[in-house]
DNA sequence: GCCAACGTTGGC
DNA sequence: GCCAACGTTGGC
């Protein structure tokens, strides 16, 4: 069982946006980048991926689970990216901000401040249960 | 196949 | 709004 994070600026989708399609879920689009391709590849129906919001916020806010495992991105014109479906499972009780993250020792071999622009990321057994942890989940 | 120029991301 | 990091493009 892998653990994930995925990335995403609350102007272009944001976690309530996502819990509003509940159950339903929606596709993670628009990874236009190989390393993350990867990973989204990589990805198993069940899984979980914690998400979190760039720029603004600069927080992990929720948990999330996938739901369809990868596909061809139809918002892609080359034919060559991937997308999975992602619901909403919960909210954070407390966002785990990133100045959070990085004052935490256990934390700073973390892909989110080794590649900051990577915008999906595997996460360490160790580090999803101790930000969940923090989180209070 | 190398590398400079350029564009994008994302923290500050 | 700036700038560092880094991916991509295109000339050679």
């Amino acid at each position: 069982m892998a653990y994930w994070l995925v990335k995403s600026e609350p102007s272009v989708w944001s976690w309530q946006q996502q819990l509003d399609k509940g159950a339903a879920g929606e596709a993670w689009t628009g990874v236009r980048n190989h390393s993350a391709k990867q990973h989204l590849m990589r990805m198993k129906v069940g899984e979980r991926a914690f998400y979190y919001h760039s720029n603004e916020g600069k927080e992990i806010v929720g948990i999330a689970e996938i739901i369809r495992e990868h596909y061809p991105d139809p918002t892609d014109p080359s034919g060559k990216f991937v997308c999975v479906d992602l619901k909403a499972v919960a909210p954070l009780k407390t966002p785990v901000t990133l100045a959070t993250i990085k004052a935490e020792p256990k934390l700073a071999e973390m892909a989110l401040l080794k590649q900051s622009r990577l915008s999906v990321q595997p996460v360490t057994d160790a580090e999803w249960r101790l930000i969940c942890q923090m989180g209070g989940v």
